[in-house]
DNA sequence: GATGAATGAGCATTCATTCAT
DNA sequence: CATGAATGAATGCTCATTCAT
């Protein structure tokens, strides 16, 4: 009696779940950058066009779902990581060049930065993204070290530490993170690499 | 046998207030740097032996008791800056000391620097304190700066914002603060400084 | 067989959202009007059978759930007062009929108006039930003054007038609210027309 | 042991209680008039100049000052109602000028009467005050109905609730109390004393 | 699968009143 | 007697999450 795949009906068995799960993930990402963590689940939903429960089969708590939020915006951060790899590695700057994009990836989206923090307790990537990142950013010290732009004894642990200090600038406005990409390179030259 | 100001002895109509004021910084700042904004009301005035509407006399809200926890905390570090500005200043190397209270300062109390963050949306200092740090390290800048330790250019916004950088590695645990300052140091020296 | 509709059968999406709304605002008014404002949220919500959280659905503030309940009395009046318009409107006792059905009612629900008036600033009705009322009480007038038995220069506001001494005799049970109307239409006939 | 009058010491042994507890009630009158039971008792206490111990020595409970500073005020109601009781007594105008004062005072002091009345629970006097003005008043009817303005079954209750339903219009703001009491004089005037 | 009404523990804050000094 | 700091019960409202339809 029931016709579950109705056979001939075009409706849409998994294709619309998909797509409801990404209007909820942008709904997301938009409003947490803007807003951060006071954002409240009811108004991404009604951002997103579903009702709560929708959102909930998609992402089972406000954490997970700022996770993923904070997550994709990884998943930019790496594509650019990797553009960056390729684009002329023997100038030795993709490091710098990646940090810039992270830099001003973080300062368009604080609230996101800030939602993380609290909801997840970290702003670091977990998951697939972290390791992914962290290769990429292994090939841009290596890179940068046969370059001889960069100490030797940097390690990707160090690029880590640094992007969490440029978080911290930009979620707390205390100053130009500009300005501190460029003495924090300053730091990561050669020693003895003096003008 | 007379006993007027008496050490440890009764009394209460001033004293005491200060007392209890006293009291409830204490317990909120201990209560706040554990865990954080998360901390009760209600909580920090058993904590500080008190009801609940002695502790809203002395701080009309949740936030000012924060503040006043981080105004605190602020307190101390200007004094080791007073202290570091003295200390043989010839060396240049009070700036390097500087950092590394404050490094310390912040990570023994994590959960005071969230807790600033997310109820006065900035966990620098304001206020008196607010000045008199400013004016410390930029002492602290010039004597560096006499002794050659550090470059001509740099700043107390720089320092400010070095400070933001510390502490959002340090909230978010992304790696070693006195590697951070280590590698920062690095590039605080002045330009063609190199061994 | 098949139930749809179902006088009492199983139903919620939208049904119930409003059955609820009006089942707060029943054991609301039914509180209100024994206890008046000292009546707590939480009290009202389990008198109504749901939580504090349905109730904050259905009327955003206390505030809001007093004026709807009060409204909701003064449409009860209304409902009167029309009736009253229809019945026999040559013997022009209508107004006198009308003020009668809103001292009993206002006599049956002391705590109902000062709640209103205590969270309202006013006990009258705001919203259409108060043109409405207006222009049932102006048709009353006409009609009396056309009978013969109501002073030509009686206008709406004296009405709402008395309504509020009215109002003010129950509330405070400063004497026979009766005895008061009586009094009241003695002065409300026209000019000259004694015995 | 202790030393109650002391002889020779010109202190102030009973007058100043006295006038604290006038400057208290003076205070607590002008607040109430302006704001109602809003006012805080504290607060009363620093107008007044006066500590809050202090306040509750003269008056037990908020209750108790609200009731005091309302029966200050029909005191004054009451002085008026003897010196109007005089004055061209054949004229048979005195009720109508009792109330007029009445309604003037309330008017001027609504936030008394709101206070009283959720204090106390009625805005009418109480104690010698009450029993004083029912004379007074009874002297008034007396007269009135002597010189053939009042109707003979006219009562002091018939008065007393008169003020409640002017203090009703007054406190609701629900018309123009004069307006009032001229319809309501017209219902007091001797049957078939029509022009 | 989708919906959104219902839930209810949780929390900051107020203010009349007390009592040690 | 005066003082005012301390008290703490009381209360309106929020919002992440559930679940009947």
């Amino acid at each position: 009696m029931s016709t579950p795949p109705a056979p001939g009906g075009g409706r849409r068995p998994r294709a619309d779940a998909e797509r409801n799960r990404a209007l909820v993930l942008a709904a997301a990402r938009a409003l947490f950058e803007e807003r951060g963590e006071e954002v409240q689940m009811p108004e991404v939903a009604r951002a997103a066009g579903v009702g709560v429960g929708t959102l909930y089969r998609h992402f089972p708590s406000k954490r997970a779902l700022v996770e993923a939020a904070a997550e994709q915006r990884f998943a930019g951060i790496l594509e650019l990581a990797r553009t960056d790899c390729t684009r002329d590695p023997e100038a030795g700057r993709g490091l710098a060049r990646y940090l810039h994009h992270v830099g001003g990836t973080l300062a368009a989206s604080p609230g996101l930065t800030a939602a993380a923090q609290s909801a997840t307790g970290t702003s670091a990537p977990g998951g697939e993204t972290r390791g992914a990142l962290e290769e990429a950013v292994a090939a841009l010290i290596a890179q940068g070290q046969a370059a001889g732009t960069l100490r030797a004894d940097l390690t990707v642990a160090d690029v880590y530490m640094l992007v969490g200090g440029l978080s911290g600038i930009i979620r707390t406005g205390s100053g130009d993170w500009r300005r501190f990409l460029d003495l924090a390179f300053e730091g990561l030259r050669p020693r003895g690499d003096g003008p």
